[in-house]
DNA sequence: GCCGTTTTCGGCCCGACTGTTTTCAGTCG
């Protein structure tokens, strides 16, 4: 039993209770769930080192879902959840997946019809069986319907790679209409998750109805889901859902706070506003709010205390100000707190306060570019060109190396012959005044035995050497752990290039253990490469977090294969600062001659 | 069902929108 299959199932146990109008237990189970997926451990593991009571300590895990887990981890079965099941023996991931059906329509649909997948869910409503059912109608029958197309088309998240510009482009659309006086990306855009379900845009407007009018008719919109006062939502002809919101200003900081999210940390805002007599919302941060007072309806008496930004609505809570990308609920309000109160109790615990995380703009260098001598568009010149006018002060040009023969790989010649190259160039900007500079690298294969596919006498000319994985994806997580980290002994290896070699959506990563990695990293000085091209994002953001806690240097690198392709470091630093890394944990954020000297330290 | 600077009982984040109703339930984020 994996986590997977025990939130699974706990979270349909939680849809069933839900379903039979149960209060609050559904929640339990559903953040249980939750807890469950993102859980670094096996839960299995948790068990059978700690029994009963370890997996008790799982926040939201009390003594019954301890049992229910213990039983499942046992038996690979449930009673509880067979006996739901058998009540009502339907497809719920399945039903769940269709926009617009939750717990309680899936079991009505059953009760009355006896649906329960998806092909029967679909027979149901082309029969025009739905409609006569009371609570639903004609419009639930065609949403219904909508719903199933759009699943079997599209569905599924966006990478941050291509949700980003066309968000950016609607921002800009919207931004040229009258009346608009302030668009802001929110939702886990903002905090600039991998990949994204929906885009959020807030806009401020005195008049909202043109604007709302203008957004759900422009010309790539698919499908319009809602067109409220201050909320219009459409589904785009290339399957991404976008949110318009119209907030008034004054309560600009707590909308963009609420829409930002997560949820998580929304809830844990919202409960710390509670224990303080406050209440948030995403109109403001309001007095006079208790639950009582909300019964009474006593709303009217509430005064804002905050909400025309975010920074005052943290500091009213008695927090430092939180970047979006770390607002996942790993730990980032606690911190917040402890360093919005140095002198309390709980600034003498372990962690002190929010690192600086390190901002768009501050990377220095590029270590990891290509080129046409192999797989890249363009020249060195060209690309060097590039990097300049995206603001770097150097690359490292790191062409592939021979074994990857598809690419027309270097050997240790051709290698020689790009270095003069390179050093005519570099002769070249320095006669003309520029300080930028080309450094000699490459993104040298790691071959199956962890040798290196150039030679030590090659690769010790170098200024920068990367290593790669780009064969034998399937080896055993073992055999793939002891091969990358022989690599990384080679004391002329620098950077581990894309440490887990997937491909968003497309290649899961290789088995590795990367707590040995970033073991292995610590030990041998090694840097490890956030590749920012969009479809890698490789590291992850915990495992960027792990390097920042173990001390592991990491770079930042565009991976470009062409001129154009500098502008994604920004999906990188972003990534960065998900991690929580600041700039001294990034090497390529420093001046070019203290990143060498790291290096060179390191080899030696 | 879980949890505790509301601590072993009594709460549990909060509001918008839709579609169905004629005051509200369900879904979503």
């Amino acid at each position: 039993m994996t986590n997977g299959d025990i939130a699974k199932v706990l979270r349909e146990i939680g849809e069933y209770l839900d379903m039979q109008g149960v209060p609050f237990k559904p929640r339990a189970y559903e953040k249980v769930a939750e807890t469950v997926e993102a859980l670094d451990g096996e839960v299995a593991d948790v068990y059978r080192t700690g029994g009963l009571k370890a997996v008790e300590d799982i926040p939201g895990v009390g003594l019954s879902i301890a049992e229910k887990i213990e039983e499942l981890l046992k038996t690979g079965k449930s009673k509880y959840y067979e006996e739901l099941k058998k009540k009502t023996p339907v497809n719920l991931s399945e039903l769940m997946a269709v926009e617009g059906l939750g717990p309680r329509k899936i079991g009505a649909l059953y009760k009355k019809l006896g649906v329960t997948n998806l092909r029967e869910l679909e027979a149901a409503a082309s029969a025009g069986k739905i409609k006569t059912l009371e609570g639903f109608g004609e419009k639930s029958e065609q949403n219904i319907l909508q719903g199933i197309t759009f699943l079997k088309s599209s569905g599924g998240r966006k990478p941050l790679g291509v949700a980003l510009p066309i968000a950016r482009d609607i921002v800009q659309r919207l931004k040229g209409l009258k009346g608009v006086e302030r668009l802001e990306i929110a939702g886990s855009l903002r905090r600039r998750k991998e990949t994204i379900g929906d885009v959020d845009i807030l806009v401020i407007s005195d008049n909202p109805k043109p604007v709302m009018d203008y957004f759900v008719a422009m010309p790539n919109v698919a499908n319009v889901t809602a067109h409220g006062d201050t909320k219009s939502a459409v589904k785009l002809a290339n399957g991404l859902d976008v949110d318009l919101r119209v907030v008034p200003k004054e309560s600009y900081g707590a909308a963009l706070n609420y829409f930002t999210g997560s949820k998580d940390h929304n809830v844990a805002l919202r409960r710390l506003a509670i224990k303080k007599g406050l209440k948030l919302n995403e109109y403001g941060l309001f007095r006079g709010a208790d639950s009582r007072g909300l019964k009474r309806g006593l709303t009217q008496k509430e005064i804002m205390v905050a909400g025309k930004t975010e920074e005052e609505i943290y500091d009213t809570l008695g927090l430092t100000y939180i970047e979006p990308e770390m607002r996942e609920m790993t730990g980032e309000v606690e911190a917040a707190l402890r360093q919005a109160m140095p002198t309390g109790r709980q600034a003498q615990g372990r962690a002190n306060g929010l690192p600086k995380l390190i901002n768009y703009g501050d990377l220095q260098g590029d270590l990891q570019t290509q080129t046409n001598w192999t797989d890249g568009a363009d020249s060195v010149e060209v690309m060097a060109d590039a990097a300049i006018a995206a603001g770097l002060h150097y690359i490292v040009i790191t062409d592939h190396t021979k074994r990857l023969a598809m690419t027309n790989g270097l050997n240790e010649q051709r290698l020689l012959e790009q270095g003069k190259e390179i050093n005519a160039l570099n002769k070249k900007f320095q006669v003309s005044g520029s300080t930028f500079r080309v450094l000699k690298g490459s993104e040298c294969d790691i071959l199956a035995d962890g040798t290196m596919d150039l030679s030590d006498e090659a690769l010790q000319t170098l200024d920068v050497v990367g290593a790669s994985v780009h064969s034998l994806f399937n080896l055993s997580k073992k055999e793939q752990t002891a091969r990358i980290i022989r690599a990384m002994r080679n004391k002329h290896v620098d950077i581990l290039f894309h440490p887990t070699g997937r491909l968003i959506g497309k290649r899961p990563p290789y088995e590795v253990d990367m707590d040995a990695i970033i073991a292995a990293a610590k030990e041998t000085g090694t840097v490890l490469e956030i590749d920012a091209f969009p479809d890698r994002l490789d590291l992850k953001d915990e495992h960027i977090r792990k390097c920042v806690e173990a001390g592991v240097k990491m770079s930042i690198d565009s991976d470009a294969h062409s001129a154009t392709h500098f502008h994604v470091l920004e999906y990188g630093i972003a990534q960065a600062r998900r991690g929580w890394a600041t700039k001294k944990d990034i090497v390529n954020a420093w001046p070019v001659e203290k990143m060498l000297g790291m290096l060179k330290d390191a080899r030696a």
